[in-house]
RNA sequence: GAGGUUGUAGCUCAGCUGGUUAGAGCGUCGGAUUGUGGUUCCGAAGGUCGGGGGUUCGAACCCCCUCAUCCUCCCCA
């Protein structure tokens, strides 16, 4: 006999946890189908091919690779074997892979079909992803992102849009959220004003860390990622003017940095148009790890928790071009439901019905009463009302119990009394009101 | 990939420098004048102390290995 588990960094979700889970699918889903998305879904392995070297060395590492079936050693020549290396291995023995996000598959969906869809092509996604990371707080190896992207155009209405997104889904979840906004361009712009652009993603990933580590920290890492001191002073400049007047000034003399102001100046313009609910925040330090990000990004942070990004995105303005069809400008965002489940969760944010699973238990007596309640429900359940039947007869008590534990509403008792005039005794098992109905004015009551 | 934490009943944990038949709370199941629940009372089931090896007269406790977990770094949702 061995103990079962499950994979590290997976999990299983109960009834409950379902359906907290559905309610917040099923919440953004409709966000996404008002702004005229449109519902793709993708297999959960892709050709390894597709999926390596989209995400960098890093992300590289943390593909899940699937073993080839079959006899995989084969192909595989004796040289390759004996030099023990994995890295030279795994391409002749694993040519699929699980998908490590749902943008790259998009992109790879959209060049197999570009002939068949008209641009701009807006779609949304939601599916699990998995990735090898080291598992921890909010962090899985499989997980649910909730993908909004347009591709095909380079307007920055959907820039706005999809900020209107995560206002409107995060404020239909109840969850206070900050959506912070930043340009690659305009952290182009501070590495080429410190005359550095050389060093621009080194740069970036320094200061994104600046909430985390203080100003102090950031200059430390910057001075390890090989950044010279004369550059630093500039760097720290422009952090400590966060202002996009302010920066005009000091990228001047690059071209590419006020282009980014411009782009957000744009964004927030129009937004103007129609208030959020949710604080929309230009910050300067958000940086954003995928490289292939191009011009706006997008992270959104939980207000009052302590835990990661539940959501980002940005602009890509040649996603395709790795599969051989260049000049597809695309912008999107991600939800990561994994981490918005355990903010709310957190917060006690989940509405009280959804632990509810049907709206009335039958309790019953004897066998003939049994029966009454069995035809009672019947009719219940074709007016489309859930409900259930306790199995056993008499003991009232553990009839009481379980609709407690089941959190179940309402009881109808279907007694001798109740049987013998076509009628239901309904509890309310909040208040403990009770009161007699006829069945079909029982299916009233819950039909409204 | 680097570092650390914790593994005892279904869950949360006790278990006093290693000492007879390993405990509690919660939960589960059964019962307390058979037409009314989440309270209370009584009772029961349930543990190879993560696994393997070692030290010892004797190990849940000490040592080694291994597996799992959670957390931090890196990176990210």
């Amino acid at each position: 006999m061995q103990k079962p588990s499950i994979p590290e960094g997976t999990r299983d979700f109960g009834p409950e946890q379902v359906r907290k889970r559905t309610y917040i699918f099923d919440t953004i889903r409709a966000v996404f189908t008002k702004f005229g998305f449109q519902p793709l879904e993708t297999p959960a392995m892709e050709n390894l091919s597709t999926l390596t070297g989209k995400y960098g060395e890093e992300g590289d590492k943390l593909l899940f690779k699937i073993l080839n079936n079959g006899d995989y050693l084969k192909e595989v020549d004796d040289e390759t074997l004996a030099s023990k290396n994995s890295w030279k291995l795994t391409p002749g023995i694993s040519k699929r892979g699980l998908r490590y996000d749902l943008t790259v598959p998009f992109a790879r969906y959209v060049v197999m079909n570009r002939g068949t869809l008209s641009f701009p092509f807006k779609r949304y996604q939601i599916q699990p992803v998995w990735r090898a990371d080291r598992p921890q707080r909010g962090r899985y190896r499989e997980f649910y992102q909730c993908d909004a992207d347009v591709i095909g155009s380079e307007a920055l209405i959907y820039e706005a849009e999809l900020t209107q997104i995560y206002d409107q889904a995060f404020t239909a979840l109840a969850v206070p959220v900050t959506i912070k906004l930043n340009n690659r361009k305009v952290l182009y712009g501070i590495a080429e004003a410190a005359g550095i652009s050389e060093q621009f993603v080194d740069m970036t990933v320094a200061i994104d860390k600046l909430d985390k580590v203080g100003i102090e920290g950031v200059r430390k890492e910057l001075t390890e990622r090989g950044i010279p001191d004369s550059a630093l002073a500039a760097i720290e400049k422009t952090l400590a003017s966060p202002d996009r007047q302010t920066l005009r000034e000091i990228f001047k003399n690059s071209p590419t940095g006020l282009l980014g102001l411009d782009e957000l100046d744009q964004v927030f313009k129009l937004l103007e148009h129609a208030p959020t609910n949710n604080e929309v925040v230009f910050d300067i330090t958000l940086a954003r790890g995928l490289s292939y990000y191009t011009g706006c990004i997008y992270e959104v942070a939980a207000k009052g928790v302590k835990m990661g990004s539940i959501g980002g995105g940005g602009r890509y303005a040649d996603l395709t071009g790795v599969f051989g069809v260049p000049g597809l400008s695309g912008v999107g965002i991600s939800f990561g439901a994994d981490r918005i489940y355990d903010v709310m969760e957190e917060l006690n944010l989940f509405p009280d019905s959804l632990t509810e699973s049907v709206k009335v238990l039958f309790i019953s007596f004897d066998e003939p009463t049994l029966e009454y309640a069995f035809k009672c429900a019947s009719k219940l359940r074709m007016a489309g009302i859930a409900c259930e039947i306790y199995p056993e007869p008499g003991k009232l008590k553990k009839q009481f119990d379980y609709a407690a534990k089941r959190n179940v509403p309402f009881v109808a008792i279907a007694g001798e009394t109740e049987m013998a005039t076509g009628n239901l005794t309904i509890k309310d098992q909040l208040n403990g009101d009770q009161q007699t109905l006829t069945v079909e004015q029982v299916i009233s009551k819950f039909s409204a």
